[in-house]
DNA sequence: GCTCAAACCTTACAGCGTAAGCCTGATTTC
DNA sequence: GAAATCAGGCTTACGCTGTAAGGTTTGAGC
């Protein structure tokens, strides 16, 4: 089966001394060749550049200067490329904690650190919130901010319940700042700001406060009203 | 008009006797004949009963017994199509307000009235969840909560702000709940039980109260701290 | 120089959304 | 009653997707 049994024996496809896009070919072993890393930081370039739908096996094969097939020696499947990523954006979420902070403090820092993460990559974002976080960097995640409520002196149900509360608002207003970023290559058209005007007036008169100028100050106030229930709610109670 | 008509007198490709599956022909104009609607709901089962992943032009044809290519006669494409998915499931949102309710009251009763929508078809929740409601029936829905903060006296400013923040925990929240009806054929493998219990211990230790059994009280607690938080809100401002 | 495994490439396949065009039966019009 | 129109389908085909299967190149170790 080696003889190609046809005319063009030698001459492969196009041209014989067609040079290859991956530079040398003695790179191959060295710094320029795919690893997990760099495979997984050229598919996150490309969300970010052109968009989630824009991350195809091909085409980021083409960004990588290899053939799709070569990153399945480094990622069994795309779910697994897509994990590796879900890891490299959650790594941009910590924040280092200083010990002289209270638990409020922690919190808050740790969910600005979060919005932060989403907003470096708002086109990544919600795919990111849609899959839950069973990677070991996102149990570790999970178990640092439980840590936060449990060294504050919650019971193990609190901090489970108020982790959980926290994160419902954290993903919600993410992916809220960074929904435009998602949309595929079409969708239906949007209602006109004409029909909202006269048929919506309770929307148009809010509209200017859904602005991207009002998100920090929306998001922020939000956060502190949990904070403080949080905090109230243990008051109450002892 | 029950005769079959059976030798189809062309005969075009494989059989000449293989029967339509859309049972005769003279339903065409009928009541089974195709409809929004009806491809609307077949869509939604579909999803319902094996996921968003299954849910394609082809596999919709073969649910519906027509073939793919139909469905466009009644959507332009399947932006539309979901489109129309959203409107239908956010339709069983909508909570019938009592004129005795107050705005907490109301608000309250919204919140829940989204999180059973979610609840009923938690497959489809994550598309919702990343697509923006600028249908007709979206806008008029924010237009109705927004209504119920403005009629209670909120400015628009405050308005805006609390709709937002109530709908980010609420996006969130039956994100979570319906995360695991979501995912696509495979991912990788989650971190095992064994792992957390050993190193994650602060996980391990809140992990009962991460199950199914918690979800309605999490949920009620973190609504509570937020209209509180929005009420005391206002007491504090005159 | 030979062997071998890792790294990468080629080919192929089933399934996707959908553009383009065809066919058919019901309704309308004369 | 016959002809014309047209909504409501069907068929085919194209370029895209993830990836299974197997072939080819490369450098290291002997």
């Amino acid at each position: 089966m080696a003889t190609k049994a046809s005319p063009k024996k030698t001459s492969p496809k196009v041209s014989p001394a067609a040079p290859r896009k991956r530079s040398a070919a003695g790179e191959r072993g060295r710094g320029l060749s795919l690893s997990r890393e760099r495979i997984a930081a050229a598919a996150m370039a490309l969300v970010d550049r052109e968009g989630l739908a824009a991350l195809s096996t091909r085409r980021l094969g083409e960004e990588l200067g290899c053939e799709a097939m070569s990153i399945y020696h480094h990622y069994p499947n795309k779910a697994h490329l897509m994990d590796a990523l879900i890891d490299l954006m959650l790594g941009q979420a910590q924040v280092a904690m200083e010990p002289q902070w209270d638990w409020r403090e922690r919190l808050r820092r740790a969910a600005h650190g979060f919005r932060a993460m989403a907003l470096r990559h708002p086109a990544f974002f919600p795919f990111f919130a849609v899959h839950r976080l069973n990677t070991r960097a996102g149990v570790a995640y999970i178990d640092g901010i439980i840590g936060i409520l449990r060294e504050a002196g919650f019971s193990d149900r609190e901090a489970a319940t108020y982790f959980r509360e926290i994160g419902y608002y954290l993903t919600g207003a993410a992916l809220d700042e960074t929904a435009g970023y998602a949309k595929g290559p079409s969708s239906a058209e949007p209602v006109s700001n004409e029909t909202i005007a006269v048929h919506f007036k309770h929307l148009a008169a809010a509209a200017p406060y859904f602005q991207p100028a009002h998100f920090q100050a929306t998001f922020e106030t939000g956060l502190e009203i949990l904070i403080a229930g949080i905090e109230h709610s243990r008051q109450g109670q002892d």
